[in-house]
DNA sequence: AACGCGGGGCC
DNA sequence: GGCCCAGCGTT
């Protein structure tokens, strides 16, 4: 009965994320109450390959600057590089930043339900419509990124293919930890977890409450 | 499957 | 100096 155990595990593993979260969650701006459409996506766009704590010092300045989809439409892609330099990747993201914006503008500001409709949006990649499916629409879907791919490969096991996008197993586990547990809570306990203690180069097993059931400590213990 | 993008933080 | 970071479109 290895799917049994499987859901033994999974089960154990929320657990564990979630009382770790409750003691050791990180606050962030854009994981306030009431923030609209646009200042959750401006978010997500900032955060991509950027550490958080980078965008927590910067999140405020962009939307004084561009506070609403119709000002980024209107403004110039030089100008948005210039803003977006300090936190890189800016000639990138102004192109693709404004290419949604004025995407956004043709729709009347309204952002589809549908998930074929969110992907035919031009810079809404898979990991930006999952999170306005999770945060916006309230649906259990995974904020799956290099970090939590990091956590639940050491925990599980390792993925099927090189790029997170198109590799099922990766894909199967990030929905399965959803289940039975409040959706967006465990996907930024497993966030949190990952850049305080399941660290990339330096991982804290030895403070890490779930080691014990851990594929990759239990691989690398002396 | 592999690549470029990018500054800043941390060894 | 190298590695890493709430990815993505492109080739």
């Amino acid at each position: 009965m290895a799917a049994n155990i499987e859901i033994e595990r999974i089960k154990y593993f929320q657990g564990k994320l979630l009382a770790w979260w409750k003691d050791h969650g990180r606050h962030f701006p854009w994981r306030e109450e009431f923030l609209s459409d646009y200042e959750l996506i401006i978010a997500e766009i900032l955060l991509q390959r950027t550490k958080a704590e980078t965008i927590a010092n910067y999140y405020k300045i962009f939307l004084e600057s561009y506070p609403s989809w119709q000002s980024l439409a209107a403004a110039r892609e030089s100008d948005l590089a210039f803003l977006l330099k300090p936190i890189g990747l800016y000639n990138q993201r102004a192109k693709r930043i404004s290419a949604l914006a004025k995407s956004m503008k043709q729709r009347g500001f309204i952002i589809p339900h549908d998930r074929t409709l969110l992907d035919e949006i031009p810079f809404m990649g898979q990991y930006i419509a999952n999170a306005v499916e999770l945060l916006i629409y309230n649906q259990a879907k995974p904020l799956l990124d290099v970090n939590m791919a990091r956590v639940l490969e050491r925990y599980f096991g390792p993925r099927q293919k090189a790029d997170i996008r198109y590799d099922p197993y990766l894909q199967s586990l990030a929905h399965e930890i959803l289940v039975d547990v409040n959706a967006k809570e465990i996907n930024w306990a497993i966030l949190d977890f990952a850049a305080l203690i399941c660290q990339s180069r330096t991982p804290k097993c030895l403070t890490c409450s779930l080691s014990i059931n851990c594929k990759y400590y239990k691989n690398n213990k002396n």
